[in-house]
DNA sequence: AATATATATTCAACTTGTTGAGTATGTCAA
DNA sequence: TTGACATACTCAACAAGTTGAATATATATT
């Protein structure tokens, strides 16, 4: 939808590789967004045709040169113009939610051990979570502008998982509920 | 990613038109997915060739008439097979955390005013959520196998919607706090 | 009578996201 | 020394999602 922008927002706060930004956008605690290695590699070679980030090429030994991009003033602009538009909240668009809006045509087992497993993620990812948030909080760089933007995506992860974990506790239970 | 599923789900529990489905994807109680109609129609004609759907024509007073599609068995035994498939959590791929991550780019009072637009936006729905909650609460069609599927649809929209507003809450009050 | 809105569907072009393969270098452990 | 893994990037094909327009009928408002 805009990983383009969030490929800037990422590029306003530090320079980055493909590499590097692909990790980012994989690691569980990148909760606003995910792509595969092809969508950045594409995005980026658009950008840079824009103008709106520059490449340099670092050697490095031991290992393939990488290509670190810095966003540009064109790039800065782009960036600075998109956040000022309003934008829709989007949809959840979650599969979990779709099956079990149809999960009365299969036996409940099935979507109560899926419910269960589910769980289980989200707990570990919320473990995560709260560990980054430690590690935040103690540096006192959450302090700094660009910390605290980073900090308050951290919370909104944090709220995330929560939020499915209290979820699937409740699902579960309902559904256990009309088993009997 | 899964439209086609999220169509046949719907079409587990009732028949609708290509227009009342895309209706039920606009509307803010549908919190599982979103479509435009040009996708629901797409999705429907190859569904019917896949023959997991099949259409009526039902002529209508005053009205065009409507193709009424109705699942098949070929429908639901695709259905019930993608439903016992684990399924991974989702990306949130929401803008506004995006924008909250750079923004120490812009001005705090843009993003606050965002912030504050959006707020009242989830207000809204959750008040939304809400009320139709004590609607379905109040004709016990919650306590029946599908109307619990639904019911706990409309929980996660709740669940949902009240973060965003605590989130938002919290941001403002986090990013106030750097502007003085 | 004209305009806006709601119902109901279809076609075309485009952007974004997914999947799979392919190239290349280096580290570490069995 | 073979295999697994991590770094680093590219190409191609396809599926999914978005945007804009077009067609048609009927109701409500101005």
């Amino acid at each position: 939808m805009a990983l383009s922008h969030t490929i800037l927002a990422t590029l306003g706060n530090d320079s980055y590789s493909g590499y590097d930004l692909w990790k980012e956008f994989t690691e569980c605690t990148s909760h606003y967004w995910k792509a595969s290695q092809q969508q950045v590699y594409r995005e980026l070679s658009k950008l840079e045709t824009q103008g709106a980030i520059a490449p340099e090429i670092v050697p490095q030994e031991g290992r393939p040169d990488k290509k670190v991009y810095t966003i540009t003033p064109i790039g800065r602009e782009i960036l600075t113009t998109w956040i000022a538009e309003p934008s829709e909240p989007m949809a959840i668009r979650e599969e979990l939610l779709v099956k079990v809006l149809a999960s009365h045509l299969v036996s409940p087992e099935i979507i109560i051990n899926e419910l269960q497993r589910r769980k289980q993620i989200h707990a570990e990812k919320l473990a995560a979570c709260k560990a980054m948030e430690q590690e935040m909080l103690a540096d006192r760089f959450h302090l700094s502008p660009t910390g605290k933007c980073g900090y308050l995506n951290l919370r909104r992860g944090i709220r995330y998982e929560t939020q499915w974990v209290e979820w699937c506790e409740e699902a579960i239970a309902l559904l256990k509920d009309s088993d009997r």
